[in-house]
RNA sequence: GGACGCGUAGCUCAGUCGGUUGGAGCGUUGCGCUCACAUCGCAAAGGUCACAGGUUCGAGUCCUGUCGCGUCCACCA
């Protein structure tokens, strides 16, 4: 039998078993019609990410579950990709050539564009390699980038689609802008935070004289204010009907307004309007009819709108004006305030809520659908809880803003004729018309903006499979199965992906959403570059090893619960491979190939087989059907964590310290074989490098010829191996000899010295079991002697309980018995109290008539147990003295 | 303001259907380099399951409330 090195070294097989795996095409899918479908979609790194923690897990994830899939027979579909990140690529690009000293429009948009190809050429595919060194079973012929042909048709399609159905138009509205990227953004892309703000009071002179306190967080609007607002109900504010307020600075006079939108109880009641530069007050402008006075430039600089103050920066002028107010006695005070306000999702930048053009899709029609799905279980949350988070915002979805001022992304298919007048410009196409449909005009401009990158990633699920082509994979595949992600991504992409799937697909995209907990550190916070408190998984690779990390990080994150992780949690992941390797080396030292070759079936109905051999292989398949049913119900560290336990601490710590004696055996040898090489394929989804380096030593030609573990089938589960009279036997022995272990601890018995053991029994026919099993308890308690049957306790001997057996070690009055007597009185009183309580739980006439019967014979049972012990106790102890 | 999650051993966390004596890893302590493994083995110490009520024959587990921590959402300027 080939053997394995004596030290495991992950790093020498990872990259040569990766390797061997893309040269055997196990990878790719193919449809197939005699068999079922398993396809899950990536959810696309962007092209300017590195791996971190987050993707680690979460396409560990993905990768346990295609793996596992792909072994029960599915044809696994594992659809990877990238995705464009517009907004971060161009931020990273025009980085880049800033350091040249060049500005993008210095380039121009065509150059510039090829500049960023040329740079996706080079560095966008880094995450690619990094997935592969995570070991992910990805179909990677089939990749696709959200700038690819096929997906841009599909971007174009949809957005005609759309235009066409009325579900798509071009509004001047309120919309998050980002100075510092100069761009709209989503209302999903202004992330919140609390910020420590201060609310400023300001007098507002009325006409006719007096005047009005308002209060606002951003004076430098003020710039433009076109009214005041109050609460019609405010009785401060109501001789102020009729009058007219002069808008310090800028002297122009406000008209009053009275409408309920107002909170009477925020601030001093009295409203600032400024349509152009907040969400409220534009909203109050257009059911008032005012004016929109936009103040700002795209950089977020006051514009020529704000008269001396033009040129300053946002908050520069927020100083000037105070300043300025301050001077005219306008000032009243300032308070702190803590608001909570935008953040660009990209650059962190405040938002400015600014009043631009911009094209929206009409999301209401869109959700309806999306909604119903979920709520008729077509599509499923794990945890479940997520399902109402996703209800919630689809009840409140609004209007989503997809176009944006840069040049990296799908440049809208939209053109304008020159000579047209008004909306009546607007032609939407594919590509671009010779002349105006309308007026024959060949004078045609295309928008000159971009798609929001998640307009194309919504489409991820059917576009990567050749939508809008009716193509057989995308046939086959589609929909697909689950799709794993991150809670920060539902908003941006779960719901939208659900909404166009069933709306340019009429079908949901996949069945179930699986949402994994966020990666944090040690202290609570989210992962970041800029916190500087990353754990780089790759790092953490070098270190440890590809099997580690992943299993690591998978058997410490509970079902959807965030995962706090420090480097030493890697160690879980390292040692277990290490075990794992020395218990496969001891192994394939001891097989001989030609005594493994059984059908495990047969052997086991017609083989004697030995308490510790059926319960090894009872033990097995419980731990099988276990991790199956765990990973069907995305319980992947419970699975993960059950394997751990199966193969360290039963079958290392007993199995295989019992086989010890009887290596040699046929019977031996075939069960070894066979729970080592079924545990490694159940093992494998997890470490999917170490199993496959192990499994390649094993005789592996007598069960599944030839190939890979990762094409290997599942284990088939046999229930009728599953013994609950062998686990339950087994475990008595494991006690009685770890009983024995505790009695040589305590009194500093060391290892080497063998000793006798004298086990008094309750009834006969107790010894049976242990007498069938003497010789593993014997080597296993390092006793040189066991006598079983009734005795009564000698002189000068340690005693123990362990269920209804007394356990004496004869101790030659090596030690002294205080430590015992005290380990007795304390055992007593804690069996006195249990006795008690169960006492009075059997005298109870609502629990005997309440609870099931077997619930009360075992507790009288146990109680008569007990008391037999404590009898015996107490006798120990009366011996003792 | 709304929603959700979490308080279990010194630390980080599991805990299935409510059912006898609540688990693991790390750390600590003692013994052991027994020919697979010191990235290991054997054993020990360590718990009022946040708090208060309730449901139940029976609650770490279900319900209500309180306190503490965290996350997400939100147009009170």
């Amino acid at each position: 039998m080939e053997e394995l090195s004596k030290a495991y070294n992950p790093h020498e097989v990872e990259d040569r078993i990766y390797k061997s795996w893309e040269d055997g095409n196990y990878f790719h899918a193919k449809p197939d019609p005699n068999k079922k479908p398993y396809s899950i979609v990536i959810p696309p790194p962007n092209i300017t990410g590195i791996l971190h923690m987050g993707h680690a897990l979460n396409d560990t994830i993905q990768d346990i579950l295609i793996r596992f899939k792909r072994m029960q027979g599915f044809v696994a579909e594992w659809m990877p990709g990238t995705d464009h990140a517009g907004i971060a690529t161009q931020n990273v690009v025009e980085r880049k050539l800033a350091k040249e000293g060049i500005k993008r429009h210095d380039l121009g948009r065509e150059k510039f564009v090829e500049e960023v190809w040329r740079w996706r050429d080079v560095y966008g595919s880094t995450i690619i390699r990094q997935l592969k060194k995570l070991g992910c079973s990805c179909d990677w012929e089939r990749a696709r980038f959200t700038m690819d042909e096929g997906l841009s048709d599909a971007v174009l399609e949809v957005f005609t689609r759309l235009y066409e159905k009325g579900l798509i138009y071009k509004g001047n509205y309120i919309i998050n802008w980002c100075p510092r990227c100069q761009t709209a953004l989503s209302d999903e892309e202004s992330q919140h935070k609390d910020v420590d703000g201060m609310l400023y009071h300001i007098k507002y002179p009325v006409k006719d004289g007096g005047f009005v306190i308002v209060a606002t967080t951003r004076p430098e609007t003020m710039l433009g204010d076109v009214a005041i607002a109050v609460n019609p109900k405010d009785k401060r504010y109501i001789d102020l009907k009729g009058k007219t307020i002069i808008l310090p600075l800028v002297d122009r006079e406000l008209k009053i307004i009275f409408d309920p939108l107002v909170d009477m109880k925020f601030g001093t009641g009295a409203l600032k309007v400024t349509p152009a530069h907040d969400p409220v007050d534009f909203e109050l402008g257009l059911k008032n009819g005012l004016p929109q006075i936009n103040v700002m430039n795209e950089d977020a600089t006051i514009n020529s709108n704000g008269g001396e103050y033009e040129g300053m920066d946002r908050l520069e002028a927020r100083e000037a004006i105070i300043e300025d107010l301050k001077e005219r006695g306008l000032f009243i005070k300032s308070e702190a305030h803590r608001h909570a306000v935008g953040h660009c999702y990209r650059c962190h930048t405040m938002v400015e809520p600014r009043l631009s053009p911009q094209w929206f899709v009409k999301m209401k029609p869109l959700a309806k659908p999306a909604i119903d799905a979920v709520k008729k279980g077509k599509i499923k949350f794990h945890p479940e809880r997520w399902t109402k988070v996703y209800l919630d915002w689809m009840d409140n979805i609004r209007d989503w803003c997809i176009s944006r001022q840069i040049w990296w992304g799908h440049r809208i298919p939209v053109y304008y004729c020159k000579s047209c007048q008004g909306k009546d410009n607007i032609i939407v196409s594919k590509i671009k018309p010779d002349k105006c449909p309308k007026c024959g005009s060949t004078e045609i401009e295309q928008d000159p903006d971009v798609l929001d990158t998640w307009f194309s990633s919504w489409l991820w699920p059917f576009s990567t499979f050749g939508w809008p082509k009716e193509t057989p994979e995308l046939k086959y595949f589609y929909p697909t199965d689950s799709l794993v992600t991150a809670q920060e991504i539902i908003f941006f992409w779960v719901a939208r992906m659900i909404m166009a799937g069933i709306e340019f697909r009429g079908q949901i995209p996949f069945k179930d959403v699986y949402i994994h907990g966020t990666v944090r550190d040690i202290t609570g916070t989210k992962m970041s570059k800029s916190l500087g408190n990353v754990i780089d998984p790759l790092d953490m690779i070098a270190k440890y090893g590809t099997d580690a990390l992943r299993f690591s990080i998978i058997s410490i994150t509970a079902q959807g619960q965030d995962v706090f992780l420090s480097e030493s949690k890697f160690e879980l992941g390292r040692n277990f491979a290490n075990k794992l390797w020395n218990m496969s080396r001891f192994i394939l030292m001891n097989l001989e190939e030609e005594k493994t070759a059984a059908d495990l079936c047969v052997f086991f109905k017609e083989t004697d087989l030995t308490l510790p051999q059926r319960w090894i292989l009872s033990r097995f398949y419980s731990t099988l059907d276990y991790v199956t049913k765990c990973l069907d119900e995305y319980k992947f560290n419970e699975a993960a964590n059950a394997i751990y336990e199966f193969l360290w601490h039963e079958f290392c710590d007993w199995y295989i310290e019992i086989v010890k004696l009887s290596i040699d055996d046929k019977t031996s040898q075939v069960i070894l074989y066979k729970v080592l090489e079924k545990s490694l394929r159940m093992l494998h989804p997890f470490m999917p490098f170490i199993t496959e380096e192990i499994w390649l030593k094993l005789p592996h030609e007598l069960d599944h010829p030839g190939l890979s573990i990762m094409v290997q089938p599942w284990p088939h589960m046999q229930k009728e191996m599953i013994s609950i009279d062998a686990e339950v036997k087994m475990k008595e022995l494991i006690e009685l000899v770890t009983t024995i272990r505790n009695m040589r601890s305590a009194w500093n018995l060391e290892p080497k010295r063998e000793i006798e053991v004298i086990i008094n029994i309750h009834k006969i026919g107790d010894e049976k079991t242990i007498l069938e099993n003497i010789d593993f308890v014997k080597r296993l308690a390092r006793a040189s002697k066991v006598d079983i049957g009734k005795f009564a306790k000698p002189k000068n001997a340690a005693s123990g309980i362990v269920g209804s057996l007394e356990i004496f070690l004869p101790l030659e009055g090596l030690i002294d018995f205080d430590k015992e007597r005290l380990r007795l009185k304390k055992e007593e009183v804690r069996m006195a109290s249990e006795i008690k309580s169960i006492s009075g739980r059997l005298k109870d006439k609502n629990f005997t008539s309440k609870a099931p019967e077997e619930v009360v014979a075992k507790q009288e049972a146990y109680k008569a147990e007990l008391e037999l012990q404590i009898k015996k106790l107490r006798n120990n102890l009366k011996e003792i003295g």
